[in-house]
DNA sequence: GCTTGACCTTCCTGTTGGTGGAAGGAATAG
DNA sequence: CTATTCCTTCCACCAACAGGAAGGTCAAGC
């Protein structure tokens, strides 16, 4: 199938599925006249990394859970060992989020947001300190 | 004062602060030798991107902080919509990031992580539902 | 006066993960 | 035969800088 119907299979956009290609992380046939051509295997890679990359997988971890899923000889512990350290990220990037949107919260609550134009948030924001 | 000593009291990296001047976000004055020069003020407003960015605004968004910031006649109401949109958004973001992790954590707990080479991980990834 | 080293300048490239558009060839419908 | 759609490549651009080369400047020490 060309570019278009795998792109519709795959909701990935044609641009990102060349880009893919671009990068050497998933590699079409090619017909005569030049068009990519995918088959169903193609298109489940390109799935794989489409829902990798949904769960927070960068590129370059995708490489990596490509070439151990297409691995039969590869540990699942490999696999795990990635899982979890992308877990330990989240966690960590959650904790941040919430740290931040508290020191946002407090400025804002703080704020009686009519026209006056005094405004601590802005006074939080210039303040030296913290 | 030049841009080291800057940089020094702002703790942003000097090609960071260059970075800014090149945007137009803060222009510094310059000497006879080409140096930028910095004065209190400018520091002022180095500081308060800073802060800024490290709550999560973005630059252009800092560029609006900033304009409002300078504006004796803003409304604090503008400010404080500005502060709760970015809020809502760290709680979306955060929403997100916690719906993936029990995803991924779904997946690793029923990986058993030894050398066997199935992996339900791999397996979750490659599915074609969800 | 000279050298050394720290600091400054601009300019160019690369990063991540794509997106947008132009120019032109190929397939298909009427 | 033409119109439209799909495909191709290539080039540029987004955020928000970081790294490094090549060269100018400044202050200290001898």
């Amino acid at each position: 199938m060309n570019i278009g119907a795998a792109a519709e299979l795959t909701s990935l956009p044609a641009k990102t599925i060349r880009y893919y290609e671009e990068i050497d992380l998933i590699n079409p046939a090619r017909g005569d006249n030049g068009y990519r051509h995918y088959n169903e295997q193609d298109v489940n890679l390109l799935r794989f990394v489409q829902r990798a990359r949904s769960l927070g997988f960068s590129i370059e971890q995708c490489r990596n859970l490509l070439s151990l899923y297409s691995d039969k000889d590869r540990a699942s512990a490999d696999v795990k060992k990635l899982a979890e350290h992308k877990i330990s990220e989240i966690d960590q990037k959650i904790e941040e989020l919430q740290s931040l949107r508290t020191t946002l919260k407090n400025l804002a609550d703080q704020c009686h947001g009519d026209h006056r134009p005094d405004c601590p948030i802005l006074d939080g924001l210039a303040e030296n300190n913290s």
